[in-house]
DNA sequence: TCTGGGGTCCTAGGACCC
DNA sequence: TCTGGGGTCCTAGGACCC
């Protein structure tokens, strides 16, 4: 059997935690740049806030409905992430953290288990080590563990927060229940080309004839339809090291001068090789893209990106920023606005296997200057030692203006407990 | 005025090889 | 009218996830 347990509206009720007088009250979450809802409390739901809604077409509903309202805060989820995933963690040796609120479980050897008890104590006792709600489901395959869990979010009163499939009856009656939109891998384009051909219902995909599911969805179709009957198809997956690091920001305002954006770009190449050096890798291609803001169609639109390839394999920052600057210099136009840019590695080799080029290599004395450089800005806080053309004073920022403390990772904000 | 960020996998088709 | 057969590798784009 497998178990999914998923956290109830995470990043809301990580920063209801440590507000409790906010429980019961609706609760939303905004994006970077405090741009669009990005999680919501029951409560929150239930005003029809929609998930991914911009931020300034709600700010009437927020105010005559008392929504407290709060700009994303990952150090924090990331803390209480890694907290609940390691309560769970002693529920089963074989665990899978599928995403920073959810996590699958292997229940090998479990038979004389009763499972409907033992997802209750893992509930019990992540609400009581780290505060935060989670629904379990219990299912023979990862497809149906999702289905599972969906129900014990739907009907918390009846189901107590868990739910388990371990008959075909209730297989099948779970599966009736369940819309084809919402199956998981199932997104909007499959799903109208499965209502086109009268598919509404995942029991109407499990019936489905695999030769149609085939031609128009795939290999990973015919899987997910084997995995809703049952057949196990999907396993646990390994933790793998990235195939791509991406760092990508909306900017609070337009930048038109090629020198803001160089600034950007040299963060953004900057802040992807820490995360490079972080999983031990080097990279041998690199993305730079810049766009003008597309939800304003009345301003001239300008949207291109390019790939470099790279003479040799590096994760030096200041490689890294001198290829990604040249890339911005090949794809920046004059007269444009630009309200978006990233930068986007690949190609990876591990580190320690660098192969060297007869022409050009990475500078080998990058090496102990980077780890330098990770070493003091891990010491003396993020972006304390930086490059001459990262912005030294003025700090670009974000909008973030309803931020909550850093509870759980920054000593000076840790909150004071009046006795 | 204001509209997020970061990933993965699969497939078709082109380019190339012998 | 007729112009082989069998591969591999790479990439762009589409679909999905949170």
């Amino acid at each position: 059997m497998f178990a999914l347990i998923d956290c109830n509206n995470f990043y809301a009720s990580c920063e209801r935690m440590f507000r409790p007088e906010l429980v019961g009250k609706p609760v939303v979450v905004l994006s970077n740049n405090d741009g669009c809802v990005i999680a919501r409390s029951n409560e929150a739901k239930a005003l029809g806030i929609p998930m991914g809604a911009p931020a300034f077409e709600y700010d009437k509903v927020f105010k005559t409905n008392q929504v407290h309202v709060f700009s994303a805060n990952f150090a924090l989820y990331g803390d209480m992430s890694q907290r609940v995933m390691d309560v769970l963690s002693d529920f089963s040796p074989d665990m899978e953290i599928y995403s920073i609120d959810e996590a699958f479980l292997k229940l090998q050897g479990f038979d004389n288990y009763n499972l409907q008890d033992y997802a209750t104590k893992m509930r019990q006792k992540v609400m009581k080590w780290t505060g935060i709600p989670v629904c379990v489901g219990l299912a023979p395959t990862k497809a149906l563990a999702k289905l599972a869990n969906r129900i014990a979010k739907k009907y918390p009163d009846i189901t107590q927060g868990v739910y388990v499939i371990d008959t075909d009856e209730k297989r099948i009656k779970a599966l009736k229940w369940l819309k084809v939109e919402d199956i998981w891998g199932i997104g909007g384009q499959h799903a109208k080309k499965l209502n086109q051909h009268n598919i509404y219902t995942a029991l109407d995909f499990v019936l489905a004839d695999t030769q149609w599911v085939k031609t128009n969805l795939a290999i990973v179709g015919v899987r997910l339809q084997a995995d809703l009957q049952g057949i196990q198809t999907l396993d646990l997956e390994e933790v793998q090291p990235k195939k791509s690091i991406a760092t990508t920001r909306s900017f609070e305002t337009n930048y038109t001068k090629l020198e803001d954006l160089q600034e950007r770009i040299t963060t953004f190449a900057v802040s992807c090789a820490e995360k490079l050096r972080k999983q031990h890798s080097c990279c041998q291609s690199l993305m730079v893209f810049v766009r003008t803001n597309r939800h304003l169609q009345q301003m001239p639109q300008y949207s291109r990106n390019i790939v470099l390839q790279l003479p040799f394999a590096t994760n030096s920052s200041i490689e890294l920023t001198k290829f990604a600057l040249q890339a911005l210099q090949m794809i920046f136009k004059n007269g444009y606005s630009y309200k978006k840019a990233g930068v986007i590695v690949q190609d990876f080799t591990p580190q320690n296997q660098a192969q060297m080029t007869i022409f050009e290599n990475s500078n080998p004395r990058h090496i102990p200057l980077m780890q330098a450089m990770d070493k003091m800005n891990t010491l003396y806080g993020q972006q304390k030692v930086r490059l001459g053309i990262q912005d030294t004073k003025k700090v670009w920022k974000m909008k973030q203006e309803k931020l909550s403390p850093r509870y759980t990772t920054k000593l000076s904000d840790i909150i004071t407990v009046n006795v």
